[in-house]
DNA sequence: TCGCTGCAGATTGTTAACAATCCAACTGAT
DNA sequence: ATCAGTTGGATTGTTAACAATCTGCAGCGA
C-alpha cells in the first residue's frame, strides 16, 4: 500500500489503479482523499485480500495512508454506503460478512431491477447497447472455456450487468444494481468456479442477446431475470457449501 | 432546536420525538450521537422546515446541537446517504433537491421493488399484513375526504408502502423502498394536495386490497404498480407545475 | 460597462490530543 | 472448577486548533 506524498499533497490524487469504483462515473472528476483511500480499500476487499469478518481498524489504515483517523473514518463511511464495511457503533468495522439468506436477497432486488431495466433497453434496443452486449457475450464465450477460478467470467458478467442498467437511463437504478453487485461479486465467483456452470450461464445469455436482438422484449427480459435469479442461486448454493452447516454435530 | 446537556452526555440520548427514521429499526436498541443528530435534521427536512437547496453549514448545527464539528459531519454523511443531503466536495452540503426526472428515477425504482414485494405478499396472504393493509385503507378513505394540504394522507401511504415492502421479508428492499419513499414523500405531498387526487388515489388502494383479499395475485401485483407509477407521476406533475419554468421566455 | 485580478472572510478538510467505551484476561470467592 | 467483579490495554468517539479551499467583491484597466 502506497502512502502519500506527504502533507502537502493535503488534496492531492492517490496514485495506483482503481477498479470496480461505485461512484467512478460521478460528475466530480476530483475525488477527495477520503473518496480514493475507500477506492483503494475497497479493491483489496474485492480482490479478497481483505476477507469478510476482517477486523477495519482506523489506527492501521492511517499509518498506511500516511493520514490521520479523520479521512480514514470518512472512507470507512463510503465502504459502509457502498456495503463493503459494517460498522458496529463503538466497536469498530469489518469487512462485510454476507449470510447465505443476504445474498439471496440482494438477488431478488438485482432480478427486480434488472428486469426493468431489461425492458427499458427491449423497447429502445440502441445499437450501441446492442454491440456492448454482443462484445461482452462474446468475450463470455472465451471465457467460459477458460481453466481457472472464474474470476474473470464473474467480472465480465459483474460489468454486463451494469452496462445493462447504465443503458436504460436511470442513474440511481444504475448505481444501485452497481452497489448490489459488487457486494456479490465476491461471492459470485465462488458460483461459477466450475466450467459447467459457466457454461450454463453463458447459454442464458446468448438466448437473451438473441432474443433482443429479434426484438423479443418478453423473452429478454423473461430471460434477464432467469440468470440474475439463476447466478443468485448459485453464489447461494456455493456459499451454503463452503460454509461449514453452523448447526452441525461436531 | 434543543441542545445536548452538556459533554458530560456525550454518549445519551438527544431528548425529542424522532419520526421517519430511516434505521429506526435497526438491531441497535441505542442510537449514536451522530444518528440522533441526523434523525433530528432529518425530520426538519422531511417537515419542509429547511428547503430544498438550503445550504448545511457545519459550523451553525454545531453550536445548535453543542457538539463539535466531528458528530456533525457524521450525521450529514448519514444523511447524505439516505438521500436527504448531498454533498459537494469542498463547498458543503445542501439539502436534497430533487429535479422531475429524479422523481420520476426513484419511482420507477419504487414500482420495480414493490411489484417484488406485493408478489410475495400475495403468495403469503398472511392475516397480520391484510389486517395492517385494512387498517391502514381504512385510515385513507377518511383521509381523502379531508380538506386540508394533504400532508397526513401522504404519510399514510407511506408508512402503507413501507409495511408492504417488510412484509415480504426482504430486509435489503424493505430499507431501498423506505429511502426511496423517504427522499419522494415531500413532493409526493405536492401531488396529493387537492382531494380529487387523493380519492383516485384511494380508489386504487381499495381495488388492490379487495384483490390481495380475493387472492387474485396477478390483479394485486399489477394495481399496486399502478399506484406506485401514478402517485410518482402525480408527484412529477406537481414538481414540474411549482417549478417556474426555466427556459421560459422572460 | 465589462471583464479580470487578487485579496479577505467564510467554510470545509485535516490533524493530534484527550475522553469514553469495549473486551479480554485476571482475581478471588464460593 | 465456575462465575461475578475488576482492571488494563486497545480502539473508537470527540474536541479544538490549524491548513487548505472556495466565494464574493472591491479595485483596476480596457
Amino acid at each position: 500500500m502506497r502512502p502519500l506524498d506527504g502533507p502537502q499533497a493535503q488534496y492531492a490524487q492517490l496514485e495506483g489503479a482503481v477498479a470496480f469504483r461505485l461512484f467512478a462515473d460521478r460528475d466530480d472528476p476530483t475525488m477527495t482523499v477520503p473518496e480514493q483511500i475507500a477506492a483503494r480499500i475497497g479493491d483489496r476487499i474485492i480482490a479478497g485480500e481483505l476477507a469478510p469478518g476482517a477486523r477495519i481498524v482506523e489506527q492501521e489504515l492511517a499509518a498506511g495512508f500516511r493520514v490521520s483517523r479523520g479521512p480514514i473514518r470518512d472512507a470507512i463511511r463510503i465502504l459502509e454506503r457502498e456495503g463493503l464495511a459494517t460498522i458496529h457503533a463503538r466497536r469498530g468495522a469489518v469487512v462485510t460478512e454476507l449470510s447465505v439468506d443476504e445474498v439471496r436477497e440482494i438477488s431478488e432486488m438485482r432480478a427486480a431491477l434488472l428486469e426493468t431495466a431489461a425492458r427499458k433497453n427491449a423497447a429502445e434496443r440502441s445499437p450501441e447497447l446492442l454491440a456492448a452486449l454482443a462484445a461482452g457475450v462474446a468475450r463470455l464465450e472465451s471465457l467460459a472455456r477458460l481453466d481457472d477460478d472464474g474470476g474473470q467470467y464473474a467480472e465480465t458478467v459483474y460489468r454486463l450487468s451494469i452496462i445493462s442498467a447504465r443503458a436504460c437511463g436511470n442513474r440511481r437504478l444504475a448505481r444501485t444494481v452497481t452497489a448490489l453487485s459488487l457486494q456479490t461479486l465476491r461471492y459470485s465467483k465462488l458460483g461459477l468456479a466450475s466450467r459447467n456452470r459457466r457454461q450454463a450461464s453463458f447459454r442464458l445469455w446468448k438466448s437473451a442477446l438473441a432474443a433482443l436482438r429479434r426484438g423479443d422484449t418478453e423473452a429478454y427480459v423473461s430471460l434477464t431475470r432467469q440468470r440474475v435469479e439463476a447466478s443468485g442461486a448459485e453464489a447461494a448454493r456455493a456459499l451454503q457449501q463452503s460454509t461449514p452447516s453452523p448447526g452441525a454435530p461436531r
